[in-house]
DNA sequence: AATATATATCGCAAATATACGATAAGCAAT
DNA sequence: ATTGCTTATCGTATATTTGCGATATATATT
């Protein structure tokens, strides 16, 4: 990244990689299917089934929060947190258009070896 | 990473995780959607379409290659790749697995803020 | 007010990722 | 054999990510 600028590639590209990037964690995706189990929870739920310390489940909320993954809410002295629906069909959406489009275009089969 | 092993996370989420990881840089993305225009091409032929080196095309092409995504061959003085179409069906099928889980439980709406 | 609880953030260390130029290695032609 | 072309790899610099403990902050409770 010394030279290259991010700026020069599509700008539905880079956001779509900033949602892939997010979900480029075992630890994030072990949150998200916490948080879908047990519809909302708090961080220390989190904690207590994830083999990560406190600050860094708090840190990884963050990257999830950040990209429009989980949505989060104070509530007394917790954070209760829980998956952004919107943001997963949206999800959904683009990675079957990125993937249907790879599909699209590489038929009919010309594969070119291993 | 100091501290916490990646081990502890189900086999299944760490190779999710790879292969978002693999998508989560909008160069690799443009790569892919050059190789499935073009169906296959060689390496040059993406170093032209992209603002980066040879060097970095390069580089990004291996992440692609381990994480399975495309294939490539050597031809003559060249090198020619292409998506490799199992691979992505394979991430389709992931996707759609890992989408279709928080989907599942997290209906009904139990949103809880922004 | 003092204490306990929960979580976000800071500071740090180590590992990875990203990018480039330079070089090496491979093949094809002269 | 030498030259030219293409691509992988090396070396390097910088930025980002990941992780933890410690601390700050905010709310409840006593």
């Amino acid at each position: 990244m010394a030279f290259a600028s991010i700026n020069e590639f599509p700008k539905k590209d880079i956001e779509v990689a900033a949602v892939f990037k997010a979900l480029s964690h075992p630890g994030r995706i072990a949150i998200l299917k916490v948080l879908a189990k047990k519809q909302s929870c708090i961080c220390g739920e989190l904690v207590e089934d994830l083999p990560l310390a406190q600050s860094t489940v708090s840190q990884h909320l963050k990257v999830l929060k950040e990209a429009g993954l989980v949505k989060g809410e104070i509530d007394g002295p917790r954070s209760c947190y829980c998956i952004n629906k919107e943001a997963i069909k949206k999800m959904k959406r683009g990675c079957g258009d990125l993937f249907d489009f790879i599909d699209k275009y590489s038929e009919p089969d010309t594969s070119c070896g291993k």
